[in-house]
DNA sequence: AAGTTACTTGCTACCGGGTGCAAGCGAGTG
DNA sequence: CACTCGCTTGCACCCGGTAGCAAGTAACTT
């Protein structure tokens, strides 16, 4: 078994209290060079440093972050994922990845985050429910929490959010004018997805320009598969004549899955037979076999904001930032 | 701020010692039922439960597992992700999720884990490299390693990795059986693909086949986009009359960029006028605007005998499994 | 020289639990 | 009734730090 040096054997080593050492340690703390020096030695030659689960225990700060995730079938969760750390490694934080999919209860996800301490939650996921908050388990205390990159609609907790009206309005617009009229949309989870407010949107500004029909179409995940599943039902259950001319997907890898589908097993055209469009701009969905246009959300500003409402630094109010429309071929 | 109660104020609403509160929540610990519902009513009324923060320092234990990533661009670290923290949260442990890209100093994460006093660190990315662990910072101490999906290449520390010998020996054997002789290779940043050893058994076993001469070419990352650049780099470079007329790519990711820029920018057709396989079988490359061939790691089995080996169930020592060789239309 | 000020340093008490020993208590035994 | 055994409970001390007070020291003032 390993064991670390600690504080008490440093200043045995170098002729002083404790306490001098632990100054040694904080910045800004009143000690003399010629102090700060032997112990430092000392703690170098002891290959001593603080331990953190101590200081977190005394000054009831961890500096560390939950960050709950449910959702790992959307490629998208990566480059949030690495920005996410990267900025809270750089202020001193780190992250704690919790996995709420469907085979955990999150209640229990909370209350162990409580336990250990955090200083901070981020919800990053799309399954989170208000009910959660106000089960009996719970009790009074929750650490403060964040959602990330979907509407809150949990009382008290605020959202760093793409504005979805706005992003919904440019990409209606933009069909609209391409001369679409016969709009579908494809949701995935249902239970999940209100919490995106994209379907709402999608259908409010196709009834403003006269469109009053919106096609339905339900995938049960955010994955590929799922995208590919809900296509095939709604293409075998739909007459040609009946179809839509233009599908939106709840996000990139739904309408990937369901382009793909489209041209390989029906053999339609994209965007001749049947325009698509996705959400987030994951990467592939710019590659040639694809073009898909699609709307991606500001990934580091909303971090940033995130990031300055953990810290402190910006009070906890839900914000809403713009993304933009990425016009390719798919429409 | 929020205050969560303590042992000592349940014992005081229960009648009892904390230590009889401690018992209470404590498996297998000498307690009488009576006194073990009077504590556990109070508790409840109090929402009290054990903060870990503090157990952690007494027992020298933490339960957390910190996870050092790089290689964000990788889609297929999502699932991996997913399945690894499923298996730790069932055992009762937790992911600290370390971003360890070329941003950071990996001798400074690992001071950090271990300040943190976490209970090991599962090393899963590619540029871990073992001149790290001997950096004089790093003193005696560091918390047991394992490495997760690659060659471990760093003393002492085992690996859980897919068998690339043998992979490598089915994918040549298929391109060699399908009568392909001018083959190429793609690795991704040349300082992290050492670790995979894909390139060194693909070359050997063309070797064998008495194909001597594979072109290599070489992305920065590994990313799409990177797999763009160098393919275009190569196609630049290289007369169609000198073209090889299969492509393996160190990941699938290279391979869906790479392809994608063939059809997409030189018009080739794939497999007819050079076939391109991947490794890992992401999702997206079993589309049918890729059918990539690719090949399977063992996920499931590869994190069941990391947490068997962190959970100390089998010894720390380097082990090897199988994956499958995926055959779709690319090849 | 005595008083003031500023800076160092050690100490007590504390964060919220855990360990191992010893005292307390009741039942069973001779 | 004294004695042993076994379970329950309380206690001192520990995990490795932190806060804030107070004593100690040196330099500066009048």
């Amino acid at each position: 078994m390993r064991k670390r040096a600690t504080a008490k054997e440093v200043a045995d080593a170098a002729g002083v209290s404790k306490w001098t050492v632990i100054r040694a340690f904080t910045e800004g703390a009143s000690i003399t060079e010629e102090s700060k020096r032997r112990v430092m030695e000392a703690a170098t030659a002891l290959n001593y440093s603080p331990n953190l689960l101590a200081r977190s225990l005394a000054k009831n700060l961890t500096h560390q972050i939950a960050v709950f995730v449910d959702d790992f079938a959307n490629p998208q969760k990566l480059p949030f994922l690495e920005t996410l750390t990267e900025r809270l490694q750089a202020e001193g934080l780190v992250a704690m990845l919790i996995n709420i999919n469907t085979n955990f209860d999150h209640v229990h996800a909370l209350l162990n985050a409580d336990q250990r301490q955090v200083d901070a939650v981020v919800l990053f996921g799309t399954a989170f429910r208000n009910e959660t908050l106000n089960d009996s388990r719970l009790g009074r205390g929750a650490p403060p929490m964040f959602v990330l990159a979907r509407d809150s609609q949990i009382e008290g907790v605020p959202a760093v959010v793409c504005d979805a009206e706005r992003a919904l309005r440019e990409i209606v617009d933009h069909l609209h004018a391409r001369g679409y009229r016969r709009p579908g949309f494809m949701s995935g989870a249902s239970a999940l997805s209100t919490a995106l407010k994209r379907r709402q949107h999608f259908l409010e500004v196709w009834k403003e320009k006269g469109v009053d029909t919106v096609a339905s179409l339900s995938a049960e995940r955010y994955s590929a598969q799922a995208g590919v599943a809900a296509i095939r039902a709604y293409m075998e259950s739909t007459a040609p004549a009946d179809r839509i001319d233009v599908l939106m997907c709840e996000n990139d890898i739904l309408a990937l899955g369901a382009m793909d589908t489209l041209r390989g097993t029906y053999g339609l055209r994209v965007p001749e037979d049947m325009a698509v469009v996705g959400f987030d701009n994951y990467e592939l969905g710019g590659a040639f076999a694809y073009g898909l246009t699609t709307y991606e959300q500001p990934k580091d500003e909303m971090i940033d904001v995130i990031m300055a409402m953990i810290t402190g630094r910006q009070p906890a109010e839900t914000v809403t930032l713009s993304g933009k429309l990425i016009v390719r071929t798919s429409t």
